[in-house]
DNA sequence: TGCGATCTTCGACATATGTAGTAGAATGGC
DNA sequence: GCCATTCTACTACATATGTCGAAGATCGCA
């Protein structure tokens, strides 16, 4: 499940809160982005074309769903940028946060609890 | 400096190693990417032109150079990702590393270890 | 019941991306 | 010097992406 840029914004507004309206996605949208109303239909065309979102109409509006999860959309991109700029692999990717300071002492102190608590709770 | 995907296929093989004619750059691309040498070429003058790669003639052959940094382009590309899929922070993405269960055991470990070593190594 | 507000469906169009063929110039070995 | 090989510069083209506008179907309220 490949997202394109504008698809994220879509489905962005869409995990926050559903079912929604073409127009309650609309008004989620960021500041910032100032699509028409036809532009986000369209977004949501395709995004139920590629059944990332389901569609139900109620009276003569329909109301849209998402149909992956975020987590699963994340997973998706995520390995798209590890498999594109990190060799694939997760190694590089911590190193270079390392380097580049993006993760600070908490944020790797946290990632060490919750892995620990993984480690042993559930080991595969 | 937002790159394609194909684009990333080039810059990898060029970073690599470097200086590079389009026929390196050609041999060095993973099995699987059988492009024409053209398609190459192709790549490489949207590259220069987007100031990604610097070009020099070396009599009548077009020798590489990467202009921008693989640190660089990784920042870029992990921050594109983070403010699209991760709402622009590193938290909600470490937090999708811990929770992942897709995550192998040897990432986690390794993860863990990479964390272990950057936290007595060099404190922030 | 009529009208403005709102929806929906279609079509359109520019730019980006992936992928490559062609034609002509330069090179190098014989 | 000549020819096969290899380059480069152009052009091309399909599909993907980002953005709507127009026209017609509906809804809800005065």
């Amino acid at each position: 499940m490949k997202l394109t840029e504008a698809e994220w914004q879509i489905m962005n507004a869409l995990w926050q809160k559903h079912p929604a309206t073409a127009r309650d996605i609309m008004d989620r949208l960021p500041a910032g982005v100032n699509w028409a109303y036809t532009t986000i239909k369209t977004m949501l065309t395709r995004l139920v074309e590629k059944q990332a979102v389901g569609e139900v109409k109620q009276g003569n509006t329909s109301v849209y769903e998402p149909r992956v999860s975020q987590q699963k959309a994340r997973l998706s991109a995520f390995r798209s940028l590890l498999d594109q700029a990190f060799d694939g692999a997760v190694g590089p990717l911590v190193h270079f946060l390392a380097e580049e300071k993006q993760l600070t002492a908490k944020e790797r102190a946290e990632l060490k609890k919750i892995l620990d608590r993984e480690a042993d709770g559930k080991g595969e």
